[in-house]
DNA sequence: GAGCGCCTGAGAACCATTGTCAACTCTGGT
DNA sequence: ACCAGAGTTGACAATGGTTCTCAGGCGCTC
């Protein structure tokens, strides 16, 4: 049984307030900082938890920390950028079919997929002369 | 300056004989039971060296680990059996379009991508009467 | 062959993440 | 309200991939 508890609620709620995405750790530190004492495995176990329901998305950075945000309930993928870490919820109908079709067509089952598109955005790119 | 060095050209080797992604671990095991002796930061250093270059390619795990691949000249993605971790490439030039065009249509420029797909294999697929 | 640097490698350090476990706190039944 | 039981919490230890350190090794050039 899942019970709501003052932990869970404020974990949830950083992302309320926060845009983007959003390491565990920096959870943390910034309930800390906000008088809100929430241990660290908490912070991990509930922001685990809010993946598994759906109700935050996440990526792993270049360096491995994995980042949580907010996110709409529909699946999606991302368009991040490499210089400013911008990022952009892309949906793609085509993509989900033909990953589910090629799975199939190799005989796998159960199929899921990651996504994740890397560029540099407009306002990170130089304009070179 | 970069010099060639036995140990490096040892790391090398190995994703010449391996399809697919490879941990720096698991290279460095490969390499010590081939009676290689390579030191573990070594082969960290070279795999870096070689992404560096543009002669692999790295994606992260779900688990933040890191992983490497031999560049091939061609494109292509994999399908993943959630269960005996058995892999096939697979091409789609559709995805890789459409991922382009999608960025393109938010102002992202040099586009790259990771698109990994997960499934349950025929056999290790449980016949469920 | 000699000297200069880059390179190597064993181990320690690092750090995000996960596991442990006793204390705690909801929730439902009485 | 009270109680019992089960989910939760949090300080701390442990884990594991990756990076750092530094003394010694080795390739290159002269």
């Amino acid at each position: 049984m899942v019970r709501p508890t003052r932990q869970r609620a404020a974990v949830a709620a950083v992302f309320d307030e926060l845009e983007g995405f959003h390491s565990a750790q920096e959870v943390h530190a910034r309930l800390r900082t906000a008088g809100d004492t929430v241990g660290l495995s908490t912070v991990y176990r509930a922001v685990q938890a809010l993946a598994d329901d759906g109700e935050l998305d996440s990526i792993r950075t270049d360096s491995g920390e994995a980042l949580y945000r907010r996110c709409s309930t529909q699946h999606h993928h991302h368009l991040v950028c490499r210089s400013c870490g911008r990022t952009v919820e892309v949906a793609g109908p085509t993509v989900e079919q033909w990953a589910d079709r090629v799975a199939g067509e190799h005989g796998f089952a159960d199929v899921s997929h990651t996504l994740e598109i890397f560029g540099t955005c407009a306002d990170c790119r130089v304009p070179t002369p």
